[in-house]
DNA sequence: CCGTATTGTCATAAT
DNA sequence: AGATTATGACAATAC
């Protein structure tokens, strides 16, 4: 905006008025003699508005309408100094009002982070886990049905796994029946794996359970090792303080031979697999070679410590997770994927169903436990960052946002300051039009107009002005 | 060796 | 009431 060339223009149009009163006032000299109503309607003919008397007063609508011949001062001149920004200016004082609303609504609107999170379009935190979640879950299990090629026999048709099932007990989808049916194909394999495997070592079960983690567990104790023999069965001597954990039936007397053909047995009842030889062949990532097993000296002297143990883990376990290790250890007859994805009802009945020592039970409900929870730490970190991007957006956002209203703020000043120099302006044009009942000019120094309510405007002498305005400003003073 | 990021786990509260 | 989920805190580990 052009301040100075307008300012100018106003100095042209004040300077070039000064002239015409000149002249006015000279030709008012040569008419003074005239009656008042001729006088009177000469001066109206000249926009000038005459005082009679003590009477300092004129109403508004001579104001306006002197206003009205003087272009420079219309309101919608007035508007056309507002920046394009504050809308559209062909409505002058709407303009301006909605300017303000707009104005202090933005300034004054406290954005709380946490509404805008919620309502941040791309917001996703309260209900994509949800649908993350399950999306997850139904991309692993087509992953885990087709990743695992090599666990059908070549040329097989799957679905003559299938025997009639007993859908019911397991509350399964057509989906999760595939699922199932490969997950527990995997667990056939740990089974078959588990009735080769010669050597099953009883130190790799008490130092399993010796980690740190596994103490702190609510739902562990502190056994000791106390038989052991030829076959590994081992069989433990709870802490009478501790929960009872009798490992005897898991992998001590009949457990090894008849249990785990029973586990199987009562896997073919439920329908989801078949013959045990079927798949003989197969590969299966719980198998490890029995001397990885093997303690090593430093392990056989029961380190006690979470390092040594945990060293051991690492060197001899990279492949599997401390669950895995432990489940394996206690030959648990499922996989650890399969405990913590088996819906409630099934993983209930499961415990139900099968034989499974209490120290089998606790673990698979440790490992359920700890399953979940780490996909839901995961799902926690996952949504934390996604809230630290939005919150990021958001500053972003917030600091455009008060720039542009920094902006807006400097060009409603510019405005302000042109506003008040053409009030300023006009006011003096308003004085130089004034003449007293004598017709002589009132001086704009020591007289100010007031506007009233009522319409009026008064020209008041500028200390009872300046004198009011200091009591309104005492009395607002004594107001607060 | 130190700092940092990642991940798993536990405790606890909330759902 | 028990299961699940969310989250802060801690520790182990990798880089």
């Amino acid at each position: 905006m052009d301040h100075r060339s307008e300012e100018e223009k106003n100095e042209e149009r004040v300077s070039g008025q000064k002239e015409k009163l000149q002249q006015n006032n000279e030709d008012e000299n040569k008419v003074a003699d005239k009656p008042e109503w001729e006088a009177e309607k000469t001066a109206e003919s000249r926009n000038e508005i005459h005082l009679n008397g003590t009477d300092t007063s004129f109403s508004l609508e001579d104001l306006f309408q002197l206003l009205s011949s003087q272009p420079e001062y219309s309101l919608e001149n007035i508007s056309e100094d507002f920046p394009p920004l504050l809308g559209s200016t062909s409505d002058g004082i709407n303009s301006l009002a909605h300017y303000n609303v707009n104005f202090t609504q933005a300034i004054s609107h406290d954005v709380n982070l946490h509404e805008a999170m919620l309502l941040y379009p791309n917001t996703t935190f309260r209900r994509e886990p949800v649908a993350r979640t399950s999306q997850a879950q139904e991309q692993f299990l087509q992953l885990n049905f087709h990743s695992n090629p090599e666990q059908t026999l070549p040329g097989t048709n799957i679905t003559g796994f299938v025997p009639p099932v007993d859908n019911q007990m397991w509350n399964l989808t057509s989906q999760d029946l595939l699922y199932d049916l490969d997950a527990n194909i995997l667990d056939e394999i740990n089974l078959l794996s588990l009735v080769t495997e010669e050597n099953f070592d009883p130190m790799e079960v008490s130092q399993l359970f010796e980690e740190p983690d596994s103490l702190n567990s609510s739902h562990h104790c502190n056994f000791s090792l106390s038989v052991c023999d030829e076959e590994g069965a081992i069989g433990y001597s709870s802490d009478p303080v501790s929960p009872h954990y009798d490992l005897e039936g898991a992998v001590g007397g009949y457990y090894p031979e008849s249990s785990k053909l029973c586990h199987m047995h009562q896997r073919n009842e439920s329908g989801f697999h078949g013959d045990l030889t079927f798949h003989i062949f197969h590969d299966h990532t719980y198998h490890t070679k029995p001397d990885e097993l093997e303690p090593t000296s430093e392990s056989l002297s029961w380190p006690g410590k979470s390092q040594k143990v945990s060293r051991y883990l690492n060197d001899t376990h990279r492949n599997l997770s401390r669950d895995e290790q432990r489940a394996k250890a206690l030959h648990i007859p499922f996989s650890v994927d399969e405990i913590v994805r088996m819906p409630v009802d099934s993983f209930n009945s499961m415990l139900s169903r099968y034989y499974l020592t209490d120290l089998q039970v606790s673990l698979i409900r440790d490992i359920r436990r700890r399953g979940k929870n780490k996909v839901a730490a995961q799902n926690c970190r996952k949504r934390k960052l996604d809230m630290i991007l939005n919150l990021e957006d958001e500053v972003c956002n917030l600091q455009a946002k008060k720039e542009t209203l920094k902006r807006e703020q400097a060009q409603c000043n510019k405005s302000i300051t042109i506003m008040k120099q053409k009030l300023h302006d006009l006011c003096h044009d308003v004085f130089s039009r004034l003449k007293d009942s004598e017709g002589r000019p009132v001086d704009p120094n020591l007289y100010a107009l007031q506007c009233n309510h009522d319409g009026t405007v008064l020209i008041v002498p500028k200390e009872l002005v300046t004198s009011g305005h200091k009591k309104e400003g005492q009395k607002g003073k004594r107001k607060k």
